[in-house]
RNA sequence: GGAUGGGUUCCCGAGUGGCCAAAGGGAGCAGACUGUAAAUCUGCCGUCGCAGACUUCGGUGGUUCGAAUCCACCCCCAUCCA
């Protein structure tokens, strides 16, 4: 089966060039290619797993994939699809992050360096940082047309709030990435994220015109729910893979929960399950489709956290919501008996442990009849813990219907 | 550099001397209903041991009994002009 077809039977495909070219170049043999990752934090999220993904997908047909960390692009912070300017960040954080999502990155590519489509880790920064200006305006600036820059789709809405110099370079900066990696690794296709459209396509013709080889681009959707919202949104932001960001019962929990519309889309992208599976667990209908709900959550979490880490939030999870038996991997704050003296208060831990934002809010939501003890609902607002209470197995404190937090005492 | 219009609580956006912790919408949280779904309805939605008090409307000073609202200077953004 064409690299291609894979991924377009999966739905991950937004726009293609020259797209018989490519097919073309898939069958003929391995292709390298290169997804870029902004270092914009200093952990992946989920918007980033679409791309992961995919180049997973190319490199198990047979092809070689380069994570670019964008260490020098990252200085200068991309225009696209952003409304406002970003916030520039330093040199060291720019390298701290680089290197944090490097180590992420291995999780889900084989770095392998024995075989021949191994994938490689490359850094911008290493040929943007010490670029020399005039030298790079002569040789690559002289080739890009600032009235074609200027009508590109990621410029368009900035063209009315407003685009500094920096940011309108960034545009060049990637497509003298893809030049590199050409030259380096022979590397002709750029896959990215949609946003990226523009960017890849100036790039892959700065290939065909300074070296007159073909180059294409492919850009993926972005993972949206059934309504076109943004997916990997929490209370807390994104849906982060760093298990210090977000805990894989979190995690667990938000697949867990997504919209029936969305199962089927998000079992083909962001799990490797046969497409045959894919469509019997997307057609269940009403009740059973919780079914596949479970199977895309446990899945997903495999692969980011591993089997160990799947296994404990899906039992937490099936025991709480199950009703009875206490899970595992609940959330925990361990008191010890001098903080708890201190504090013990429930709404002050409620907000400690990051179930509320604020001792008002937790006041508030146990007004309403939110949280419980040990499966009894608190009406008192003034609530206090005991060290008995927490001693043993502590005290297992709910929040509304899916936010569970274990106390107990250290 | 000049002219004009702007900067309001997580976001959008009203408010132009006291009735303003600040309309409305969105997001979020809780309750009901459910399938740990969606839709819908209800409540909450600056902080504080919630009484009252404290902090907030780009920044700093000022006018006033009283300022998000008036004045001065400054910073930032947009549009047009140079």
């Amino acid at each position: 089966m064409n690299a291609l077809d894979i991924l377009k039977e999966r739905g991950f495909i937004a726009q293609v060039t020259f797209e018989d070219e490519l097919y073309k170049a898939f069958d003929e043999g391995m292709v390298t290619f290169y997804t870029g990752f902004d270092p914009t934090a200093d952990s992946l999220h989920i918007g980033h797993y679409i791309p992961i993904m995919a180049m997973a997908h190319l490199q198990r047909a047979g092809h070689r994939p380069i994570a670019l960390m964008g260490g020098g692009t990252g200085m200068i912070g991309d225009p696209s699809g952003k409304s406002d300017l970003r916030k520039m960040m330093t040199v060291e954080t720019v390298d701290h992050n680089v290197s944090c999502i490097k180590k992420q990155m291995a999780k889900f590519l084989d770095f392998d360096s024995g075989r021949e489509n191994a994938a490689i880790i490359a850094n911008n920064a290493d040929w943007l940082r010490n670029l020399n200006y005039i030298d790079f305006l002569r040789e690559v600036g002289s080739l890009f047309s600032v009235n074609r820059m200027l009508t590109a789709e990621c410029y368009k809405q900035r063209m009315e709030r407003g685009l500094t110099f920096l940011e309108f370079n960034y545009m060049i900066m990637q497509s003298y990435d893809f030049l590199e990696l050409f030259k380096r690794y022979g590397c002709t296709l750029q896959a990215g994220g949609d946003d990226q459209w523009s960017n890849m396509l100036s790039g892959a013709d700065l290939i065909r015109r300074k070296e007159q080889k073909p180059a294409f681009a492919l850009t993926f959707k972005l993972l949206l729910t059934s309504d076109g919202r943004k997916m990997g949104k929490t209370e807390k932001g994104a849906l982060w893979l760093d298990p210090n960001r977000t805990s894989p019962y979190e995690f667990y929990q938000y697949w867990r929960n997504v919209d029936d519309a969305d199962v089927e889309k998000c079992l083909a992208l962001l799990t490797f399950l046969p497409m045959d599976e894919v469509r019997r667990l997307g057609a269940l209908k009403d009740a059973a489709i919780n079914e596949a709900k479970r199977v895309l959550a446990f899945e997903v979490t495999k692969l980011i956290h591993g089997e160990e880490e799947a296994v404990k939030a899906r039992d937490a999870a099936e025991a709480l919501f199950g009703g009875g038996a206490m899970g595992g991997s609940v959330p925990t704050t361990a008191l010890t008996a001098a903080e708890l003296a201190e504090e013990n208060r429930l709404v002050a831990l409620l907000a400690r442990a990051g179930l509320c934002k604020s001792n008002g809010e937790a006041r508030k939501t146990i007004q309403q009849g939110g949280v419980t003890v040990n499966d009894e609902k608190v009406t008192d607002v003034d609530f206090r813990f005991t060290p008995e209470m927490l001693s043993g197995e502590g005290a297992l404190v709910r929040k509304g219907k899916k936010s569970y937090h274990r106390f107990k005492l250290a």
